[in-house]
DNA sequence: ATATTAATGAGACTTAATCTCAATAAAATA
DNA sequence: TATTTTATTGAGATTAAGTCTCATTAATAT
């Protein structure tokens, strides 16, 4: 309990403090949003948000949860997720903890893996070719488990 | 000459012996799109073919484009490349040269990669969960030599 | 040569995402 | 606190990749 209130408090000062650094204002939409994504694990995309907080009964916009998730990625508070599928996902970014994909192909659920060495070898092929990485997508496509 | 003529010879061969397996017809917009395709080492969209084959004089509609470029892709004459831009990309698989690729955020470029360890890892990571992959994306973005 | 039936072209449609612009609400200022 | 300033918002128009429909055309089987 404590603690769980603690963290969204934690949390909604890690989006105030980001938007004053932006010089963006600190609004109803941005916090709800925001608390949306940042209070699931799962991997969601811009229209669910949207009707989620509508559902809710907030009155909001599709434009402003697009434009609040933009500013929420490039502030490396939420991570990008292109499983190739025509719409983006977006998940809450515990910095230090990056991980990557394995989707399944049949029922849509999707896994996460995390492998240092794979992490490494890229930088090393990267390095070879003198490219300067930014950020990376790796997605094993295919049947999980269950569905086999 | 020869060589190149041989070449284009057994890749349109590779195409109707595709088409008659599937029991889809050996069309001539068929043979121009793969040709297309086939006949460079880029990384095209469907539009971009599109617009090659009709400034080339062929009366082909866009339909026509994408509905072929799914049967190649479906019978791996052809390798979809998904770089997240919302374009689809598609190159000339050489069977057993599998590759990856890096992306400049700056010029746009492509590179190729290819390493057996990443490839190994993946399969070890699938394998630990018991997931059975059919295929995956792993592209590196960043900033290419050129563009630093 | 003719019949059969798959494939095509044109353009309507779908869907995620972006854009526009008048109205609204944060925050700065008085 | 009231007022001013200006960023943000909501509604809906717009864009763009890709899909779908259906009358017409062309590949193949007979
Ligand atoms: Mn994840
Ligand atoms: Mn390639
Ligand atoms: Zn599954
Ligand atoms: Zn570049």
């Amino acid at each position: 309990m404590r603690l769980n209130l603690n963290k969204i408090i934690i949390t909604m000062q890690a989006l105030k403090a980001t938007l004053q650094k932006e010089g963006l204002r600190y609004t109803r939409q941005r916090q709800e949003i925001w608390n949306e994504l940042r209070s699931s694990d799962e991997h969601r995309d811009a229209e669910e948000i949207f009707f989620t907080l509508r559902k809710r009964g907030l009155n909001i916009s599709r434009a402003t949860v697009y434009r609040t998730i933009d500013v929420l990625v490039k502030n490396n508070l939420l991570d990008k997720l292109d499983i190739g599928d025509g719409r983006a996902r977006f998940e809450y970014n515990e910095k230090y903890f990056h991980h990557d994909h394995l989707v399944c192909t049949r029922c849509g659920k999707i896994f996460e893996f995390h492998n240092d060495n794979i992490e490494e070898l890229q930088n090393e092929i990267a390095k070879q070719k003198n490219f300067k990485i930014l950020h990376h997508n790796h997605q094993l496509f295919g049947i999980c488990e269950d569905c086999q």
